[in-house]
DNA sequence: GTTAGGG
DNA sequence: CCCTAAC
């Protein structure tokens, strides 16, 4: 149900403003927003992949067309095969077909592509190391230049290449651009052929995003459904612990939302598609390139003095938050969930640190920072720092390494959490298989979508980006909503059934008030009820009526009075007959006079 | 701030 | 219950 609908919005993908149809205020916007860090970020863990495949892709063959206007149009077939071994015992093989499709993209600049790398530095490694200095740290482990497989990540492409100009996504598989789906090579629209195509192995994830222009919602298709299945759950876990105790559940659920309204404000027909894989050793990998670094990859092909690092996790900033020791688990949970949504939302930047310094000057070179291979690299740290960036990410930055000012000192984000020690929250439900009542309903789906293909730990130290998170925060920042009201990421109020009491005065209101005057129900028989908005009476009454409705057999929750639910329809009916009528008519004039005698009227012509 | 509706 | 468009 609820879940149906967002399902259109599923899953995933760094989304980029570049699409033809939104306004460029509203792009423009996400590029100001956490766009900054989260699409370094993404792309940042994109280009692992990016290097991944150019290290062991047995062959490329791309094919660039430059046309004027820096519009690419990339067509990328790889066969590749890779092959590596754990740390353990067992070896594993993996061989895998790779199509790839990009169609037109935009880029601002065309001196971008022609851009010399500035990265100096010679092959580094060390292992993974936790910098904390109050931010967000991000944990890098430089790789050896031998084992890096899948886990390398070359800096440089990363940063002239996916950061500045992140267009697609491509995991081991099919890369789409946003634009794809509006421009087929027909000019057609075009969703299901790619997607059928991407659902082909199983040992891939594949993550769609739909955003669709109203007019497109009502469109499902069934191969979406199963990708979105597909979904692994222990991404979202994954996420979960490298945002500290952000649940996975209530991020997505958050996000939705946010893209809900985002969607309804802007419409928009875009599609990213994500395929993702488990790399040979078991970390998640994603690739950001947007074919620009694709056709790049196949023009730098030999990158010597580079640095490779990993990026391990993610760490929040400080977070002050307090309950009360009678606040349940969910509680916390949620207030943990409000105070990092609270903390991204108010947008982040990336730091750079050196022997617990931080590097400050986006314009010195990674050598010259002290990040190479004389240098002891056990120090060097990422930082995510809360604040809105102050430098937006220049689309096209000359400065290939940290395009984001990293300047400003971390901020403290705090929280004074309103919490419900109420029912139980629907997230604390232990187990998702069970039958929940309706006011769980909406949360089954996303239960279900973290339990699915649980078979993997994902315990290996050297996992690197959260993915699913920063696919996920990669779309939250797209948004088109301009200002990141508070309430996308407040929690649902707590669902408070009516009583059959509650239910009688409002029945008992509306005969007399009408149905067009909620704010005087309200205050009429509702005026102590806090918790009880007109609104919520409104809704109520709009239940009551459908409930009215329908057979006794498929109501639920606590049974109404029959007798109420007569006087329901038949206030119902009569003021659906009397609206104009009798609304907007000043206060308690015509009353229960009023009523009855409609009543009788009606009982008369029709009950 | 209210209303009316869709989600 | 939430979210929005329209008033």
């Amino acid at each position: 149900m609820v879940f149906k609908r967002k399902l259109e919005c599923v899953s995933v993908g760094f989304d980029y403003p570049n699409i033809p149809k939104a306004p460029r205020s509203c792009r423009r916007k996400v590029v100001n927003k956490r766009t900054d860090a989260m699409d370094l970020l993404a792309s940042l863990a994109g280009k692992l992949l990016e290097e991944c495949e150019s290290s062991s892709a047995s062959s490329n063959a791309f094919e660039v067309n430059t046309h004027e206007n820096c519009r690419k149009e990339i067509k990328q077939e790889d066969h590749l095969k890779s092959e590596s071994s754990d740390q353990g015992n067992s070896v594993s093989r993996t061989t895998y077909e790779k199509t790839c499709v990009v169609n037109s993209f935009s880029f601002p600049d065309d001196g971008i592509l022609e851009r010399t790398p500035v990265c100096e530095t010679k092959n580094v490694k060390c292992e993974g190391v936790t910098e904390e200095r109050g931010d967000v740290i991000v944990n890098t482990g430089f790789e050896q230049d031998g084992g890096l497989g899948a886990d390398a990540f070359n800096l440089e492409d990363a940063t002239a290449l996916g950061v500045q100009f992140p267009k697609s996504v491509c995991v081991d598989g099919d890369v789409k651009s946003p634009s794809c789906l509006n421009k087929t090579p027909n000019g057609s629209l075009d969703r299901q052929g790619n997607h059928t195509k991407l659902g082909r192995d199983d040992d891939e994830k594949l993550y769609s995003y739909h955003k669709f222009s109203s007019k497109f919602k009502s469109y499902r298709s069934p191969t979406i459904r199963r990708i979105r299945k597909s979904l692994s759950s222990k991404y979202w876990k994954q996420m979960a612990k490298e945002f500290g105790h952000y649940r996975a559940d209530v991020g997505v659920k958050a996000l939705y939302r946010k893209r809900k309204s985002c969607y309804g404000y802007n419409a928009w027909q875009r599609e990213t598609i994500y395929k993702r894989r488990r790399s040979p050793d078991r970390s998640s990998v994603v690739t950001s390139d947007g074919g620009l670094s694709s056709g790049s990859v196949s023009k730098l092909p030999e990158k010597r003095d580079s640095v490779k690092l990993s990026i391990k996790s993610f760490r929040i900033p400080e977070l002050f938050i307090e309950v009360p020791e009678s606040a349940t688990v969910g509680s916390l949970k949620r207030t943990v969930m409000e105070a990092v949504s609270v903390l991204l939302s108010g947008g982040i930047r990336v730091g750079v640190l050196v022997h617990g310094k931080k590097i400050r000057d986006d314009k010195k070179t990674l050598s010259q920072s002290g990040i190479s291979s004389e240098e002891n690299l056990t120090n060097l740290g990422f930082t995510l720092e809360p604040g809105p960036s102050k430098a937006p990410l220049p689309l096209c930055s000359q400065d290939p390494l940290v395009p984001i000012d990293p300047t400003n000192l971390s901020e403290r984000s705090a929280v004074s959490p309103t919490l419900d020690t109420e029912t139980p929250h629907p997230d604390d439900v232990a187990n998702p298989g069970n039958t929940v009542d309706n006011n769980h309903l909406e949360l089954v789906p996303y239960q279900k979508e973290i339990t699915v293909d649980e078979e993997e730990p994902s315990t290996d130290p050297r996992a690197l980006v959260p993915l699913p998170a920063l696919e996920v925060e990669a779309l939250a920042i797209v948004p088109l909503n301009q200002k990141p009201k508070r309430s996308e990421l407040a929690q649902r109020r707590t669902r408070r059934p009516f009583s059959v009491t509650e239910v009688e005065a409002l029945v008992q209101a509306v005969e007399e008030l009408g149905t067009g005057r909620w704010r005087d129900v309200k205050l009429r028989a509702f005026e102590d009820a806090d918790h009880r908005t007109y609104v919520d009476l409104k809704d109520k009454w709009k239940t009551l009526v459908h409930t009215a409705s329908i057979s006794p057999q498929q109501r639920r929750g606590e049974p109404v009075p029959q007798e109420l639910l007569d006087r329901v329809l038949r206030a119902y009916g009569y003021w659906s007959q009397h609206q104009g009528k009798h609304q907007g008519r000043g206060g308690g004039a015509h009353k229960d006079s009023d009523m009855n005698r409609g009543r009788a009227v009606e009982a008369g012509v029709s009950v």
